[in-house]
DNA sequence: TTGCGATATGTTTCGACGAACATATTGCTT
DNA sequence: AAGCAATATGTTCGTCGAAACATATCGCAA
């Protein structure tokens, strides 16, 4: 068979309660805060607003019993903000569940997209 | 332990390329529709407008190789809708996934879980 | 002590998405 | 032939959330 002619993406969202939640997004700016040691930077990469990063980050820390991210101002480079040892593991968690699930349910997911159009655009 | 204080929950999302996708609303349309014949109905039941439930029901009939929703308008009852096999399919093979994923990642999902701050809200 | 770069936070502006509204159409029933 | 109930589809209107804009603050370095 060839290259499967419609790449199929599998994305999930934790919903914890009724208020706080985790998917991708924050997911992906905790792991480009790890990798630039910045929010804005962080934000930018992503093509997102600090203000929108900062908001994020504010949800999570305020979600968990501990900070996700810790951050300080002023400073040689004007600060800078790293993840936490809590910080890490809810990201490797993420990712993990991420990868347990998209290898479980594969075979359906892929039994699904054989049900596709080929071509779902003009393309 | 007592039950756990905070219900977590697991809503996927297919990408299918770049346009087509299925989630948890485009299936609870699919089931609702499947249990009352109509397409404003299941609109109904779930909060919707009929006009948004036509688009979802539209934009899924367009992205498999034969409609989801087969609908008829006129006659006694004014007209109606129903799943067609490959609706029937469809929504199956989804839950399953929903399924899979839930009991694949459980472990792994209830142990972030455990990382939450005990009452997210002020209640 | 001035400047820089990043965090921190409030206010205003704007645009997309859905809701609401409005019709047209269809085919049984009576 | 008239009426009904639901599909089908276009148009307008509101609203919520994000973007954009605007400051304030911090701490090191030069």
């Amino acid at each position: 068979m060839p290259a499967d002619p419609v790449p199929t993406r599998l994305r999930l969202r934790l919903l914890f309660g009724t208020d706080a939640m985790l998917g991708p997004g924050k997911a992906d700016l905790l792991q480009q805060i790890r990798e630039t040691g910045s929010i804005s930077a962080a934000g930018r990469a992503m093509g997102m607003s600090y203000k929108r990063a900062w908001s994020l980050v504010e949800e999570m820390n305020a979600a968990f019993r501990e900070p996700l991210v810790q951050s300080a101002r002023g400073g040689a480079s004007g600060g800078g903000a790293q993840l936490t040892a809590m910080g890490e593991a809810v990201l490797a968690g993420y990712r993990r569940i991420e990868e347990i699930a998209a290898e479980a349910a594969g075979a359906e997911i892929a039994a699904l997209a054989g049900f596709l159009r080929d071509m779902p655009d003009g393309k």
